[in-house]
DNA sequence: TGAATATATGATTATATGTTCATATATTCA
DNA sequence: TGAATATATGAACATATAATCATATATTCA
């Protein structure tokens, strides 16, 4: 058994992937990096919504950024997350 | 982007991820196949809690179990559990 | 400089979640 | 059968979380 700080990090971290906005941005952002307001329209809710969920994701180091004029490019910045998500959905699609 | 079906079904996945408790209870039973009151043990925590986990990780298809008298003896129920909490962690220990 | 656009953030609210407590169910064994 | 033990479960409560709304903070450009 890991120490418990480990497991609360864990925990911490698999949190980020269980909300399905943030699903949503992840699986948006496998394809390319985008801007917020991008990221909104193909997840179909408010720039509010997604830049607080992209506060989560970026706390987290799960996205990384960069700024272009009044626009902010976000990109996933972990190749475990692309693995994980893969694995996850193996699991749901075969019950 | 998959399904909303699909995003909402990943994200209650990892949702069994996204709690000390559970991720403690996942590790114990890494190790072996366990009785309820002996998960409370190693988990450090009430025999009814542990219970109530165990029921969200049965209704994700995490774990199996058997009953054998008045013991009812929890396993890990799926190959991709051990990988992604391994992932998981090579994350949070990469930062 | 001032309007327009993109993003971030604080406060509020509604909902979801985990634990606790009490109790029900099931099994063993004297 | 009745006591003891193991587990499950419902209700209640406290806390966490996500969306919304209003607004603040850049940045561009006329």
């Amino acid at each position: 058994m890991p120490k418990d700080e480990i497991i609360y990090d864990l925990a911490e971290f698999f949190k980020v992937f269980a909300d399905s906005t943030r699903m949503k941005i992840i699986y948006a952002l496998m394809e390319k990096e985008l801007c917020v307001c991008d990221i909104a329209k193909i997840v179909g809710t408010t720039q509010s919504a997604i830049s607080h969920q992209l506060r989560l994701l970026k706390q987290s180091k799960l996205v990384k950024f960069r700024k272009e004029g009044k626009e902010v490019f976000y990109s996933l910045d972990d190749d475990h997350i692309e693995e994980i998500v893969k694995k996850g959905r193996e699991h749901i699609e075969e019950l």
